[in-house]
This record gives structure tokens, sequence and C-alpha cells, in this order.
DNA sequence: TTGTATTAAGAGTATTTTGTCTGAATAAAT
DNA sequence: ATTTATTCAGACAAAATACTCTTAATACAA
């Protein structure tokens, strides 16, 4: 894949909070559940994403996770390069470190404008556009395969000390 | 990375191949040797091109892989596809099984297109191109990174009961 | 001021990918 | 026939990636 998973994982839930109608802070169990991803493994991928800058975090009752700047301002690649680094926008076909236009390899021309096109659609598309397709019908964000429970019942089935049972 | 390094090594080997004079069965360590791969590791990388009708192969002395088609028949993507599988082709952005017209993720329209383009210059890169490139002054296959010996020299460092140094 | 809900940090586990090694099969050369 | 050079097959090891769990820090609420 051209993304690692944390990759993907980290831009499923960039958009899951620009698709809201408000930029509040979102708990990350709310967004793992809705995105049917480890609230753990969530966790430490977006904590890349709050050193970035890209979000803002709050600890506590009602807290979680926000964009730190407007959605229109955050664009996918600059996602992509807070988890995955930016090797995806500069890296050689073959990997070959030092490939350029005094060294290249064969396909460095065919590879790097093909790239720069990847770069540009990445730098163009931003948080903004891509949530409100994603609240667009049939649009989705997440491989919603599996678990048929809606996001609370995941949400409370991943806390490890209140009662279930007692709605 | 876009594509696994078992394939990056297919595909250096293939280019290798067809940059020779004539195709003429080439042993796994020369090649290896040339490209600064692993002997073993290129070897499993090769049984997959051979098991896609892409190389033929030839045990014994003076045995070795040649291209089973001509250069100019066989295109870049016939190689990623024989090794890494037809998914980067046709997977989506996001990994999203099923993401479709009739179920896109929000950045299906941009990344089909995107990615048609990548399959489009796969297909139509073929070795014959890569090879003649490969030829050219200050063209460059692989990482001539670390070892300075002559391939000749990996080649009997690898080989296990000739004694070293009866030059 | 104690409990509770949250993120942060990091240790630990599982899976996949990458790389190594050994032995078998094959075919040429001696 | 025996030796030698090669690919083939598959077990094994190491490294990278993906995922889980536990504990700490923080901040709100009762």
């Amino acid at each position: 894949m051209l993304l690692s998973k944390s990759c993907v994982y980290g831009v499923q839930a960039a958009i899951y909070m620009a698709s809201l109608p408000r930029n509040e802070y979102v708990s990350i169990q709310e967004i793992a559940g809705k995105l049917n991803i480890s609230f753990h493994f969530l966790t430490k991928v977006l904590q890349n994403l709050t050193q970035a800058k890209l979000l803002m975090s709050y600890r506590g009752p009602n807290g979680g996770v926000a964009l730190a700047r407007q959605a229109s301002d955050i664009s996918l690649a600059d996602v992509i390069e807070a988890i995955d680094g930016g090797d995806i926008f500069k890296e050689c076909l073959f990997g070959l470190p030092g490939c350029g236009v005094a060294d290249p390899c064969p396909a460095h021309e065919n590879w790097t404008s093909m790239r720069s096109r990847l770069q540009h659609l990445c730098t163009s598309l931003t948080l903004e556009e891509l949530g409100k397709r994603a609240n667009q019908l049939n649009v989705r964000l997440a491989n919603a395969d599996a678990p048929m429970n809606p996001a609370m019942l995941l949400a409370v089935m991943n806390s490890k000390n209140k009662p279930v049972g007692t709605e």
C-alpha cells in the first residue's frame, strides 16, 4: 500500500473530525468506535498529529482531540507527512538513495512527474473538502465490515470499569 | 514505499537482464552481485517471475534465468503484478474493500484517476526501454553503496566451498 | 479531595516482511 | 560415475509494522 495503516487511520480520523458540524473536542474512543479502529492504536497515531500541531488535545472528562487549525487550512499531505514522513513525495520508485537528475535510476523522469502529481493532489485536497464529501450520501470513511454495534456500544465495551447493562 | 522490497529487487533484476546485449541465461549470483542484493533472497523473488512465465530458468552449470519474452513485450506493470499483485493498480487509497463508484471513500475520484495514470505509466514502460536507459552514462540500477568489490569477488565470497585467495 | 474520564507514554505481543541458511533436484563437465 | 554449478523448496531468524495493555498525568465534577 502507498500509505501505512497508521497513516490511513490518522487520515480517516482527521477527515472524521472535519466532517463534524463544529470543531469541538471529540474523544478518541468515539472516533475509534465510528471508524472501527483499535482505540489504543489510534491513540498513538493521533499523538503524532498532536505533536505535529495538526491536532490539539485536552485531557480529562469531556476532553479529546480537535483540529488545531481550520479544516480548510489542513491538507491531506499535511496529515500524511506527519505520520509517514515526507518520503512518499520525495523517494525514488526503487528507493535508491541519491536518485536524482545527476544520478538517476532508469525510471527517474517518469516517476518524478508522477510523484509531483501525487503531491499536488494531496496538497490541494483539504480536510474541509474531504469532510464535506464524507457527509454525502453513500460516501463512507472507513471499513464498516465486522461490528454491527453502534459506536457507543463499542465505547462502553472498551471502557473497563463501567458495568454494562445499566442503561 | 509504493513497491515492496521484493518487488523492487525483481524489477531491478528484470531491467538488468534487459540491459544485456543478448538475452542469455544469467546466473542469479551474477545479478545479485551486480545489484548488491542478497543472493538467496533474490532467488526467491525471481522464482515468482519464473512461475509467472516472465522468466525462464535453467539449472546446472551455465544455467541461470533469462527473459521468457522479448524485453519489448514485458512491461514494468507485468513485473510488479507478478510480485506484489495487481492490488496497487486497483486498491483504494485507504485500502477500503469495496470502495468504488457505488460506495466511494471521500478521495475515490481523485485517487482512481491518479491510479490509472500510474497504471498507464507502468504498462507503457517496457523492459526494453528501461534496459536501454540503464545502459546510459550516469544511470544506475541499484544502490551501489557499501561494497567496493566487483561482482565476481562477491560471487566468489558467496560460494561456499571455493577457497578464496587462490586467484 | 476523591473519584472519574480522558490523553500521554511506553512496555509488551503478534503479524508481516525481509533476509539467511540448508538440503534437494537438475544438468553439464570431467 | 562423480563432481560441480546452478535453480528450487522450504525451514529458520531478524527486523519492521501493527496491535494490546498497563500505568501515569491531567483536569473536571461531585
